[in-house]
DNA sequence: GTTTTTTATTTTGTATGCGCAGTGCGCCGT
DNA sequence: ACGGCGCACTGCGCATACAAAATAAAAAAC
C-alpha cells in the first residue's frame, strides 16, 4: 500500500510538535517548512490526494494539517476548490506587521516582568541555533527559528491568548519574509534577538520595547515587494522525502 | 430519548455563518450557543457520537466543530479522552481581559480612521438587536450579540489578523461572562456600545479609546472573579479536602 | 473557427468501519 | 477483607468508501 516513505521523520526539530497528534504535526511542519523554503510557491495548489500519497497518510491527516495552516493564513482554503499556498499581498503584510508591533510591545513588557532565568537561557539557545542555521545557509530553518524565538518570547510573557495570536502572526510573518525579503540580505536578526534577551535580563522595560520596535522596523525595511518564484510541482518539492521518484500504485 | 432534529436549522441567525461550510457552522453555532446559554455546564463531556446523533450529522462534522471550538478555547480537547466544555479559570479570564484591552484599544483607534457610514449603521443595528435580546430576557443571545458587536467593530478597523484574534477573544469572553457574571445584573452594555458608535462617528479618537477602556472596566467589574462557581477539575474543587490525590498525577 | 452545451474526469466533502487507547469493573490472590 | 491484576466496554483516531461539486475536455451548433 503506502510504501512512499514509511517512517515520516520530522523535517528538522520542528518545535511546534510536542503534542499528542504526531502525524498531524509532522505533515503540518513539512508543508510549512516547504513553504518557508520557497519550494512551494504562493498560489501552488495543495491537492489532498497528492499530499496524502507523498506523506503516506490518508487525506484525513492532510486535511487537518491544511486546516491548521489555513487558520494561520499560511494556506488559503477555498471551499470545494482545494487549498493553495497563501500569497499575502502587500496590504496583508502591512496588517500583519501592524498587529505584530502591537503584540510584540505587549509581549516585551510582560516578558520583562515574568521571564525566568530558564526561559532566558532557552531563548539564548534558540538564537544560537538560529545563527547556526543562517551560517549554514539554511535560510528556511533560519526564518523558522527566528519565528520560534518570537513565539518563545511570547510564552515567556505568560499570556495564553497572546501566545496563540503570536503563533499565527509569526507564521504569516515567516511566509511574508520568505516571499518578500530581498535576496541574501543577511537576515541577521539573531544579533538583535540577543540584544533583546540581554535587555530583558536587565529588566529594562523601556529599552526592551525600544529594541523590539527597532527590530520590527528592521524586518520591515528588509522587505522587497517584487520577488516571486518557486516550484509548482508537489512531487518535485517533496522529492527528498520520496523513495521512489514515481508512484504508480493507484489506477 | 431525544427527538433528533431533522432539518438542522440555525439557532438564531448566528452571525458567524455566511460561509460556505454550512453544516460545520450550524453545529458550531448550536454548541456555542448552548454553552453561552449555560445549558451545557463547564466540564460537560461532548461525545462525538451523541452530538452526531442529535444533529443528524456524522462524527466528521462534529469533530470539525469541536476542533474549531477548541481553537477558541471554548471547549477543551483532551487527546483520546474526548471534548469537554471549557471552564476558564480566573487567571485565564484575566489573561483574556488583558488581551482584550490591548486589542480593543487598537481596534478603536483604527475604527475611528476607517469606519464607514454603512458599518456604523450596521453597528447601530446590532446594538438594537442586542438591546432587544436583553429586554426579551434572552441572556444567551444578548451575550452573543454583545460579542458580535465587538467583532463587527474589529471588522470596521480593517485589520484581518486583529479580527481573527478578536473572534477568539470574544468567544472566550462570552464564555467567561456566562460563567462569572453575577446574577441578572442587567448586562446593559448596549448603552455603552451606542456611545462608542457615536464617538467613532464623531471621529474623536481619544474619546473612543477612553470609552472603550471604561467599557472594559465595566465588564470586568461585573464579574465576580473572586469566587469560582464551578469547575471540572476535581483537584481544584476538593483541594481543601485532599491531601494526596488518588488519581495518577503523572506529568 | 469560435462558442456553447454536454459529458467525463478529477477533487473535495461526508459518512462509515475498524482498530486501539482509556476507563471502570470484576476476579483472584494474599 | 483488601489490594493488585486483567477483562470488557466505551468512544476516539485513522483509513477508506461513497457522493457531490468543480474543472477539463469533447462534441455539436452557429
Amino acid at each position: 500500500m503506502n510504501d512512499q516513505l514509511q517512517p515520516l521523520k520530522k523535517p528538522a526539530r520542528a518545535g511546534k510538535a510536542g503534542r499528542s497528534g504526531t502525524q498531524d504535526d509532522i505533515v503540518y511542519a513539512h508543508i510549512f517548512e516547504a513553504i518557508l523554503e520557497q519550494r512551494l510557491a504562493p498560489g501552488t495548489k495543495l491537492s489532498e490526494e497528492a499530499l496524502g500519497e507523498i506523506f503516506g497518510v490518508s487525506r484525513t491527516i492532510i486535511r487537518r494539517a491544511l486546516s491548521r495552516l489555513a487558520h494561520e493564513s499560511v494556506v488559503l482554503l477555498r471551499p470545494n476548490r482545494g487549498a493553495v499556498v497563501a500569497s499575502p499581498t502587500v496590504e496583508e503584510a502591512r496588517q500583519v506587521f501592524f498587529s505584530r508591533r502591537m503584540v510584540e510591545r505587549a509581549i516585551t513588557e510582560l516578558a520583562v516582568q515574568h521571564a525566568t532565568a530558564e526561559q532566558l537561557a532557552e531563548l539564548r539557545h534558540m538564537v544560537r541555533e538560529e545563527r547556526d542555521s543562517f551560517s549554514r545557509g539554511d535560510r528556511g530553518a533560519g526564518i523558522r527559528l527566528s519565528g520560534e524565538f518570537h513565539l518563545k518570547l511570547a510564552e515567556a510573557a505568560g499570556n495564553a491568548p497572546l501566545v496563540s495570536f503570536q503563533r499565527s502572526l509569526v507564521s504569516q510573518t515567516s511566509l511574508i519574509i520568505a516571499q518578500y525579503e530581498s535576496g541574501n540580505r543577511s537576515h541577521c536578526s539573531y544579533d538583535e534577538h540577543m540584544q533583546l534577551i540581554d535587555a530583558i535580563e536587565a529588566r529594562d522595560a523601556a529599552q526592551v520595547v525600544s529594541l523590539m520596535m527597532h527590530h520590527m522596523d528592521h524586518i520591515d525595511s528588509k522587505l522587497n515587494l517584487d520577488e516571486e518564484s518557486a516550484s509548482d510541482d508537489l512531487h518535485a518539492v517533496f522529492s527528498h522525502l520520496l523513495k521512489k521518484p514515481k508512484v504508480a500504485a493507484k489506477g
